[in-house]
This record gives structure tokens, sequence and C-alpha cells, in this order.
DNA sequence: TGCAAAAACTAATAAGCATTAGTTTTGTAA
DNA sequence: TTACAAAACTAATGCTTATTAGTTTTTGCA
């Protein structure tokens, strides 16, 4: 008689959590199988769900977490001393950081967030759209205390974060830079432009 | 005795191939199914095939479409009698335009080529890795002009293309900036930075 | 008006999917 | 060693999928 769920074995659950942040990279949320998941983990299909609720719920924790992770941290940028051009930067470092150290589980964030159930998926959304209000108000400041050039904040916030976001295509080349001159690089790139 | 396919009716095979890159877009490939895009198209499922050939065709066209799109652009760019600088700046207009206005096939060829059966996907790999090849050469070149900043050329083909990408999360806004001022203000930026 | 082809339809196929039920094995603590 | 629970297993369920076969309707031209 098994089917019961403790808070115990966080461990096993998380390992699961891995490899399906993996897989769902690779191959897509709705592409990748169970089946697959559970090969990757070293055991059968069924067997999974001795450690999750299901397919959909592990999207859900992985989406969360890195959520969270951005939301935590620019709480705190927002509470530190520093003029805006600074923070800004500290935040692109941070998420520049996040995309190489937690690559799988921002990719999936950035990708899978659409299968999202309600009402989490509702739930994500408002996460980010309030994300996103907030760097265009440190834009908006910046640019009021004439750190920033007049430009439209919107559209600064966009090209930063996609900018960023990119680095998802960054896998192949890693060996060549190291990833100090592509954090200086791109930072420089975001803030100064690149032509003399 | 149908299931001729003659080279005539190109026409509703481009509808149907327009309404899958709208599907494809909003559910993604393996979510999308063929019952859905019939719906869209307003047939039954199995009448698609009167007109298709697979599920995985339609990406295939769609993927490569955009792509060569692209690639023709560069040809004609890059035998153009012009600065790096104002090259630059075309393909980086060019790219904005593209993804304003064909985005739903932008979007698709950006975000489901995974998707792809071999050997299209080797393929489309192979297109995508030359014309990025092309993009830093192109960096080298101005870089060694003194055009641009002696910036790393990966990073800052990156940073272009992917900040351009970005503009899949743009449809929101569409109301409140113009299009103009969007595409002026990114190429400003990706160029000469933001801060004063 | 009549004929042939194009394109729609219904029905069926075969495969894959997430998940549940029920049972057996494994690991641990008394 | 015994007992109990955690976690593995096999088998099965019910659903969805892309696609094919075969048939009927629609369309356009002579």
């Amino acid at each position: 008689m098994a089917k019961i769920k403790p808070g115990k074995n966080a461990s096993k659950r998380d390992v699961i959590t891995q490899k399906a942040a993996a897989l769902f990279k690779t191959k897509g949320f709705s592409s990748a199988s169970m089946r697959e998941l559970a090969e990757a983990v070293g055991v059968e299909a069924p067997s999974l769900y001795n450690h999750i609720g299901s397919k959909g719920e592990l999207l859900q924790g992985i989406c969360f977490k890195v959520a969270n992770a951005f939301i935590s941290y620019l709480d705190r940028a927002e509470n530190t001393p520093a003029g805006h051009a600074t923070r800004l930067e500290q935040i692109i470092r941070f998420h520049i950081r996040m995309m190489l150290d937690h690559f799988d589980e921002v990719y999936v964030a950035n990708h899978e967030w659409k299968h999202l159930k309600e009402p989490y998926l509702s739930n994500f959304l408002i996460q980010r759209k309030g994300y996103e209000k907030r760097l265009i108000a440190l834009l908006e400041n910046g640019i009021a205390a004439k750190e920033f050039k007049p430009t439209n904040p919107y559209v600064a916030v966009l090209t930063i974060l996609s900018a960023v976001r990119g680095l998802e295509f960054w896998q192949q080349h890693k060996k060549n830079i190291s990833s100090q001159v592509l954090e200086d690089d791109m930072v420089n790139h975001l803030l100064k432009g690149i032509t003399k």
C-alpha cells in the first residue's frame, strides 16, 4: 500500500525535477513524455508518481522557482543605495549569471510557461508583467535623473531583457570565451553601445 | 478518386500554412492538433491532406521560408556600397520589420524549428550557423575599420540578434508606441547604448 | 447539360500519451 | 529476525493523435 507522499524525501523529487528541466528544454514540454523522463531518472514511468503529482506540476515547480529567484533579486536591488545605472547594471549581471548557472530551468521558464494550466498560467504572467513594470520604472527614474538617454523605457527594457535571454544560444561557444568576458561585453554593449 | 496534388491551387495551401503558423505560435507545434488547424481553416481534419503532405511539412515550409528571407536580404546587404555601421543598421532594421510584419512565421521559425525532422533539422541549423557567421564577419570587419568598439564580435552579434528576436513580446504594447519609434529607439540602443 | 477532376466528408487504424490500480521488492528500525 | 512503509514493478484504462481508405459532394469547363 504505497502512494503516500511525505515531505521527507525532497531529494528524489528534486532529481526528477532537474531531469525534467533538461528534458523539457531539449524536447519541449508537450513532446517530452513521462516515459522518457522515467528513463532519464532510471525508473519505470509509473514509479515517478510516487514522488510527484503530475507532469504539469513539474512544469509549475520549475517556472515559479525561476520567477521567484528574479523577483527576490529585484526586491533586494531596489533597496540598495546606488545610482540607477549601477542598479540596472547589477540586474543585468544577475540575469546573465542566472542564464549561465541555471540554464535548463531558466530556459524552460522562458519557453514552456505557455503550457502551464490555470490558475498558474495567469499567475505566472501577472508576476512577469509586474517584474517588467518595475524595470520600466527604474528606466524612467534613470532617464529623469539624466543617467540614461531620453529613450522609450519600454523599448529599452525589452531590448535588455531580450538580449540577456538570448544567452540560451550561448551553449556552443562556451569553450571559446570566458563567461566573464561575455558578461562584461554584453553589459557594456547594452549600456554604452558598440559604435565609437 | 481524389488524392492527386497539382501545383495549381497554391492558394488554399497557403491559407492552411498561414493558419498553421498562427496555431503553432500560440500552442506550440506539438500541442497544436490537425483537428484544431482544420477547424481554423473551416474543414474536417482529413480534408487538409488534399492540400498538404503532413503536419511536419507545414513546419518545414514555414521555417525555410523565413530562413530564405533573411539570407536573401543579407546577400543583398553584403553587396551594397556602404560602411559597416550603416550595413549593420540596415540589417537590424530588416530584422525588426520582419518581426513586426511576419510575426507568426518568424515566431514559429524561431521557436519550433527543433521539431523539424531530419534532414531538415540539420539543414536549418546549418543555414542559421552560416548566417550568424556572416554577421560576425561584418562585426569583425567593422572593428578592424575602427567603426565599432573593440568588443567580442560573437557577443555583439548574439546581443543584437537576441534583442531583435525579443520583439515577439511586443504585441501587447503595439498600441502605445509607433513601430517607427520602436525601430529607431532599438537601433540606437543597440548601436550607441543608453547611458549618457 | 453532362462529365471529370478537385476537394469535401465519414469511418477506421494504429500508435502514443498520462495516469491509476494492484502487487511485489527493497530498505530500515525495533 | 520481524514488521512496516517507501518505492519499485506490471498491467490496464481511457483518451488523443496523425494519417489512410473509401465515398460523396462540389466545382468548372466543353
